[in-house]
DNA sequence: AGCGGTATTGACCGGCCGGCCAGTTAACAT
DNA sequence: ATGTTAACTGGCCGGCCGGTCAATACCGCT
């Protein structure tokens, strides 16, 4: 048994207990989780979890604010750097934001629990995220780059939605017959949505 | 407190079991629920449970079991009522897929729980109801009814996770800025759709 | 050096969890 | 009537759950 160092770290002792609790809480879920079992992960005593956190519920909000915090700046800097709107960047916002979460599961699944919870925890963050990218399409439309006759928010939520079932229900799909992979699938999504948003031609 | 009739009729009590059972889990998932007040929801003793159905897992089982046979049954007749494929037909199976989990929420719950779990429960079924539709697109398909480019079983993939996400993740879009009803939402959604399956004009 | 504060520990607790079992009662076949 | 089977009950149990607390170890400040 390898000993704890002996110099004391808080920050690093909150944030073993918060890797340690993301990674179950993710896997498990909130009520299957047992605090033995997360004290035993972290390599921390039961008591020291109470003493950072309070109770494990409000660990279970501190993982998902944390976790919701990192998602937020990652999908900000995404927006930020998209340039003028027009078709091939919508195409191109797709793909990053399927990529996205193809790259961080846990993202996916921390969605998928606190959508089960009712949670709307990380509401106003992701108001400013669709807001931005509704106002996005809507320029686009404006100029004429993307049929007018549908809600921009709509536009967002369809490929949102797509992207974010694909893999939290990944489980139950990726046995389907004549189902293909990540990327064909991402591909032919891409066919069906970019030829149903762009004007008629 | 009214007593229980003296009568016994166990297939009774075995379904007043799934069906407080069902609605238990769907509400709170596996771990979150108690037997004891699952016994006092459905109005029989814990024993009487164990009796019946073995462990709280088993039961589990066999309330996912019933949700999805119903759930399969119910595909089932609608796609033997659809005739000759064409486009209007896609059409109006979207909607009709909508509008049953739109009244389904149970197995729309049910489903996000079995995803998290990483439960390929109902495999067989589903295969069965996605290769009926992928093949009915494929047919549309060589009647030029339908765009060739695209993977059959992707069509049916992207309208079955749109639709199921607009109701799994209601909790979480249906405060963004600028969203619709549900109505709503499935008439810009197949405009998109449609739009994309239809072969390029 | 001495002190205050807090990070950290281990022992402990009340409660309740899922499950079990011995016993009772209704249904039914003969 | 009587024996058999299975539905049903109440009481109980071992274990472990989340949480508490007094005691200790370490750090920063003066």
């Amino acid at each position: 048994m390898s000993q704890r160092p002996q110099t004391r770290d808080p920050e690093l002792t909150r944030a073993r207990i918060l890797d340690a609790a993301e990674a179950l809480f993710v896997e498990q879920g909130f009520s299957a989780v047992k605090l033995s079992e997360l004290a035993r992960a972290a390599e921390v005593t039961k008591s020291l979890i109470h003493h950072h956190f309070g109770s494990k519920e409000q660990l279970w909000e501190s993982v998902k604010n944390r976790a919701f915090e990192r998602y937020f700046t990652a999908q900000m800097a995404m927006l930020e750097e998209a340039g003028e709107p027009d078709a091939a960047l919508l195409r191109s916002s797709v793909e990053a934001y399927f990529h996205f979460l193809r790259d961080n599961p846990d993202v996916v699944r921390l969605f998928a629990w606190t959508h089960l919870e009712g949670d709307n925890h990380c509401g106003e963050l992701d108001n400013q995220l669709v807001g931005a990218g509704a106002e996005w399409v809507r320029q686009a439309q404006w100029r004429g780059l993307l049929r007018q006759d549908v809600n921009p928010t709509h536009v967002i939520a369809v490929f949102v939605m797509t992207c974010t079932q694909w893999f939290e229900a990944k489980c139950h799909h990726e046995h389907w017959p004549g189902m293909g992979s990540d990327e064909a699938f991402l591909e032919d999504f891409l066919k069906i949505f970019m030829e149903g948003v762009v004007p008629r031609g």
